[in-house]
DNA sequence: ACTATCACG
DNA sequence: ACGTACGTGATAGTC
């Protein structure tokens, strides 16, 4: 007998949203319903394996009245904005599937539910019925099942109910299950029932009347006194709420089961989705659907000889963008090549002969452009296999832009991607699903991979090379069309050689130095160490913070109790309130101090020291939400300064013999960004001044005359200064000054008095962020902000501070990065020897041979200072040392 | 793989 | 009523 699955699709869809912690994809868009929706589906797809599936709505405004209700308030809730925007999406999905939805206006799903499962079972089907709503349970009969689903700890599990197991479970049949809900009421669906009868009564009366029209001719007998009177006074109530109640079964709806056949969901366009959307597990659904087979096969050849190749790139490369990869390990081990439409794999006998092939390329003119997947990388892959002559030759065509970076290109268009691999961009910008580097080699490591999985690999470095050239394009257009083609190419794209440069260069660290250091910090910690467990009366280890828990708060019997959800919080903020009193609690900050310094920087940067005595970062230009850089492996960006022990570590950076450090750091940038984008008259006026601006601000904010401000007065002001930075929000800046949330925010509206223009800046970019679904920076840099719709205080609410810093902080990652690149250049351009060295958000560090020292601080003050136009002056600290210690 | 902590701007 | 300051990366411990 042939089987059709009827979904209630509000119902499920709002099962799996409450069910299931907020899920979202990289670019913010909330998931979790949707993913749940389909995880339920599949199990009872599994399980009951339908030749039919329909999938019903209601038609619009569906408030999910039913099940909004807080779990633990029992208060209701206005519905999420996160579910409401799921309701497109599974549909959206459902249509990739090839899965038939209905939804009519003047009915309700359930109506659909129930005329299409009547009608089914007229034909002789058996219909199984998806849903949350126990209401449904109405429709059971022998073969009509309703099945809810249940979500546990242990998973989702299904209940069935066929008509004899409503009977057996609720003691009445489906049918008179509508009398007992005319009886009992439902609030939440706007059925009154009878005043005085619960479910218990409802369900005894109707089990011995079988109606409610039976159970008034019966009225006199009805037990308790209460139910019989109100029965009598409210059956008109009863029988109206039993019309309201009762599902329809024979709705005019427009639907022939026939063409809710069943067959393979595992389209190219639901693979598309479940990548974008990152549902991993379903992926696995897919591999053996029609998802793989739609790929266009895309003619990859792989050249046989060194004239194959020149060949391709002389007679394909015409008036394109060329698409250019390369697998190095050790060598040049491949070079893929595309024009968009094909590519070509060539593997090389002798790096000569690679050398031959990219020199081929750089010479053909024709090619308008070439694309890579990673620029800075294939520059370190050319220098580092021995190809530095044609690196050079790359490096020294940055100022024409015949390079693009695609990944960097990517990272503009959406910075909050998780990677900007070529199966992503592929799908983003391409429409195009493409093997993942996962999907063809697993967790091997490249080296390994291309040993073992040859042929994968020509078919990986092929698409690299095909998916850079035939995204180049796209890209290209969109970022115009964003407003950030100039970003892109007077900004990251030069930056991407600057950084490069830098790189290479690293910084002279003096190994002995640092090992001694290291031993320093080691006995300081022993010493420690035997202190606190002397006090504790007990070996453990102080670095578990679980461990440390239990021996302060229990065992010593400290203040302060639980704080995180796995226990106890033992974080600095926390242990510097008992400090005073505890000795040992100092005692572990100390301790934790050194053991920091010791693992992080003494221990974790002695590796990283190259065989030439200098350290080499790498800089993530694709890395963060607002522009800025990041260092890794190792990070050279938060090397300690603020506390005198940890700032030590800096006289182990230092420059070769016969040069200097010069370090040139703009003053307090995001402030004077700030002054400008606002155009606040006071800001502006006080930095015009040359004010001490946190002095400036306490003397506005506090109404004390300037000459008056106190210390304490002048620190209170800067956590302000900082906070508008950061967002503001009162509790934040409470929390940091250690002041109740009224007084601060007395400080924010005393703060805004003062800055008035200041203030409409702040919330035009809340504003203009909500309404754009993005913010912008002065060089026209974007970062979306999925938060700000979001129908949660608190993400919303993170959405509106992350609106207000932004902006800001984005800003001044663009004026360094100029900054930067401008700074490069001179140093080129004027044939000098020193060298720009390290990046550190709003400072640059440059290694500057000793003769050169005062040409290169005019060089930092002038392109640092110039490097933006704005309403105030951009000021830069410049200091020179023998060691980074020294040039601070 | 995740959490807590802490280094920097 | 909600319950946090913005942006990163490395380490150690825990599961």
């Amino acid at each position: 007998m042939k089987k059709l699955l009827l979904i209630d699709g509000h119902s499920i869809l709002n099962r799996a949203f409450f069910g299931l912690p907020d899920l979202t994809n990289a670019k913010g868009v909330h998931t979790n319903a949707v993913y749940g929706f389909l995880n339920i589906m599949f199990k009872v797809i599994d399980l009951e394996a339908p030749d039919h599936l329909t999938v019903a709505f209601d038609v619009s405004a569906p408030t999910f009245r039913h099940k909004m209700y807080d779990a633990y308030k029992g208060t209701r809730k206005p519905m999420a904005d996160e579910l409401r925007q799921q309701v497109p999406m599974i549909k959206e999905m459902l249509s990739a599937m090839g899965i038939v939805t209905v939804e009519c206006p003047g009915f309700e799903a359930d109506d659909i539910l129930g005329t299409l499962a009547k009608r089914a079972e007229a034909q002789g089907y058996e219909v199984v019925i998806l849903s949350g709503d126990r209401d449904l349970l109405q429709l059971a009969s022998d073969h009509i099942k309703i099945s809810i689903p249940k979500t546990k700890a242990s998973g989702t599990t299904v209940e069935h109910y066929y008509a004899s197991d409503v009977l057996e479970q609720k003691s009445v049949t489906p049918e008179e299950f509508i009398d007992v809900k005319a009886l009992w009421g439902d609030t939440s669906d706007n059925i009154p029932g009878v005043a005085g009868i619960g479910e218990k009564t409802a369900t005894a009366i109707i089990a011995k009347y079988h109606s409610i029209e039976e159970a008034y001719a019966h009225a006199d007998e009805i037990k308790p006194p209460r139910a019989s009177k109100n029965l009598k006074e409210f059956y008109d109530v009863a029988k109206l709420s039993k019309e309201l109640a009762t599902i329809v079964t024979d709705a005019d709806i427009d639907y022939n089961i026939d063409d809710a056949a069943y067959s393979d969901p595992f389209t190219h366009e639901a693979y598309l989705l479940c990548k974008e959307w990152e549902f991993k597990n379903l992926l696995l659904r897919f591999e053996h659907g029609a998802a793989k087979q739609e790929d266009d096969e895309k003619s990859f050849t792989r050249a046989d000889s060194l004239k194959a190749v020149t060949d391709y790139i002389n007679s394909i490369l015409e008036n394109t963008t060329a698409g250019l990869a390369l697998f190095c390990d050790d060598g040049i081990k491949g070079i893929a090549l595309s024009d968009a439409k094909s590519a070509m794999l060539y593997i090389p006998d002798r790096l000569d002969d690679a050398g031959k092939v990219i020199k081929s390329l750089l010479d053909n003119k024709n090619a308008s452009g070439i694309a890579c997947m990673d620029l800075k990388k294939l520059l370190k892959a050319l220098n580092g296999c021995g190809l530095s002559d044609i690196c050079g030759e790359i490096f020294k065509s940055r100022k024409d832009g015949r390079f693009r970076d695609i990944s960097v290109a990517a990272y503009l268009l959406n910075p909050l991607a998780k990677t900007y691999d070529q199966d992503d961009i592929a799908r983003d910008f391409l429409s195009m699903t493409i093997p993942s580097y996962v999907d063809l080699f697993g967790k091997k490591k490249p080296a390994a991979a291309w040993k073992e999985n040859p042929d994968e690999m020509t078919t990986w470095l092929c698409y690299e090379a095909y998916t850079a050239a035939a995204a180049a394009g796209p890209l290209s257009g969109q970022l115009s069309e964003t407003g950030m083609g100039r970003l892109y190419d007077e900004v990251e794209l030069p930056l991407v050689y600057t950084l490069y440069a830098v790189e290479r260069e690293g910084v002279g660290i003096d190994a002995d130095a640092l090992a001694e250091y290291g031993n320093a910090l080691t006995s300081g910690i022993d010493e420690l160490e035997k202190q606190i467990t002397d006090a504790a009366g007990e070996k453990f280890n102080i670095n578990s913070p679980k461990q440390l828990g239990v021996i302060l708060f229990e065992k010593m019997g400290l203040p302060g109790g639980k704080k995180t959800k796995t226990g106890y919080s033992t974080a600095a903020d926390v242990l510097d309130k008992l400090a005073p009193k505890y000795p040992i609690v100092s005692d572990i900050l100390q301790y934790r101090q050194l053991t920091k310094l010791k693992s992080t920087y003494a221990d974790g940067l002695a590796p990283c020291i190259e065989e030439d005595g200098r350290i080499r970062t790498t800089f993530e230009q694709t890395v963060t939400a607002t522009g800025r850089l990041s260092s890794t492996n190792p990070n050279l960006q938060n090397i300690p300064i603020r506390l005198e022990l940890g700032k030590a570590i800096r006289k182990v950076f230092h420059p070769r013999e016969g040069f200097v450090y010069v370090d040139a750091d703009y003053s307090q940038i995001e402030l004077r960004v700030l002054a400008h984008m606002s155009g606040d008259e006071n800001l502006i006026e006080a930095y015009r001044q040359n004010k001490d601006i946190h002095a400036s601000t306490a003397s506005r904010v506090f109404h004390v005359p300037f000459e008056e401000v106190t210390e304490q007065l002048r620190r209170n002001a800067k956590a302000v200064n900082f906070g508008i930075v950061y967002g503001i929000s009162a509790f934040g800046l409470g929390e940091d000054l250690d002041i109740s949330r009224q007084q601060a925010q007395q400080y924010i509206d005393d703060y805004y008095a003062a800055y008035p223009r200041l203030k409409a800046f702040i919330d035009s970019c809340v504003e203009s962020a909500k309404e754009l679904g993005f913010s912008v920076t002065m060089f026209g840099r974007r970062r979306p902000i999925p938060e700000l719709s979001s129908g949660n205080f608190m993400q919303r609410s993170f959405g509106e501070r992350v609106a207000m810093n932004a902006p800001i902080q984005g800003s001044a990652a663009d004026i360094i990065k100029i900054a930067m690149n401008r700074v490069y250049d001179r140093l080129e351009k004027e044939n000098l020897k020193s060298r720009l060295i390290l990046q550190v958000h709003d400072e640059l560090l440059i290694e500057a041979a000793r003769d050169e020292e005062q040409t290169v601080r005019r060089i930092l003050e002038e392109e640092m200072g110039n490097a933006a136009d704005l309403a105030v002056r951009l000021v830069v600290d410049v200091h020179s040392g023998d060691n980074w210690y020294d040039a601070k």
